[in-house]
DNA sequence: ATGGCCTTCTAAGAAGGA
């Protein structure tokens, strides 16, 4: 049986857990990366989400962020919360587990905006943190997944108008920059990977009709490393889920793996 | 070129999102 991974910046875990559990129903995968969940660890909705088959982890915070990994018929091992490299971090951003032989790094990075800024600084902080987090990933055996809101168009091909997002925390050299030299470390960005130069997105604005309009952003995505990109099978987006009622501004993302 | 919408926290609007 293929493991299916997904990855889903749910924009409130509580406010939309009808469309969570709706999802899970739907596509059952077996690993989920959630982020965004906007709730303190206390108000996390264990009992529904075990009850939907899921054992979870979780690492909340009042009002903003916040990151789970879910496993369907197990828990996962935390290895991790929080990326090294700056203890005074207080934002709830970064969650890792083994499940099933797995490693699964579920990672929301930083919004950024306005650029220049103080936002923006902490957005390139970050991102080099997860650089280096990311490069000793790298020198595990194991299967590794680094997965969930990255925050950035890689390029202009994920963007619906590029020019007018050039000035943009998630699109600015920089920050494109920065995700080439993650991803040239040695990772696999799936959905490029299987979809050749075909339009993705993952986000849609909630202003001026921009899902019916198809005006998106491909800024969740899955990276593999090289154990994984050669079990790569399928992946795609659960856009029909940005359509459901009181929904989040993001869709799943989901790759298929192969057994070894 | 701007503002459009949606959440949380907490009780009216502010802040953050992208």
């Amino acid at each position: 049986m293929p493991v299916r991974i997904a990855t889903y910046n749910v924009n409130g875990v509580n406010g939309r857990l009808d469309v969570l559990l709706r999802w899970l129903a739907e596509t059952g995968p077996d690993i989920v990366c959630l982020q965004e969940l906007k709730a303190v660890d206390e108000r996390f909705p264990v009992r529904e989400i075990e009850a939907a088959g899921y054992g979870a982890i979780w690492h909340g915070q009042k009002s903003w962020n916040g990151v789970a990994i879910l496993a369907k018929g197990r828990e996962p091992i935390e290895t991790r919360r929080g990326l090294p490299g700056d203890p005074d971090d207080s934002q709830s951003r970064y969650i890792e587990a083994a499940v099933g032989g797995m490693l699964i790094g579920c990672l929301y990075l930083p919004n950024g905006n306005p650029a220049p800024g103080p936002k923006f600084d902490y957005k390139l902080a970050w991102f080099q943190r997860l650089q280096d987090h990311a490069a000793s990933l790298l020198q595990l055996d194991a299967p590794v997944v680094l997965t969930g809101d990255y925050n950035v168009m890689p390029t202009e091909l994920d963007v619906y108008k590029p020019e007018r997002w050039v000035d943009d925390a998630l699109f600015r050299p920089e920050v494109r920059d920065a995700y080439r030299k993650l991803v040239e470390q040695g990772w696999t960005d799936a959905l490029r990977t299987l979809k050749g130069q075909e339009r993705i997105y993952t986000f849609w604005k909630y202003f001026r009709n921009a899902f019916a309009r198809d005006a998106g952003l491909r800024i969740d995505h899955v990276l593999l490393n090289p154990v994984l990109a050669g079990r790569l099978k399928a992946g795609g987006v659960d856009r029909q889920v940005r359509g459901w009622e009181h929904t989040s501004d993001h869709a799943p993302v989901w790759v298929e793996i192969a057994d070894q």
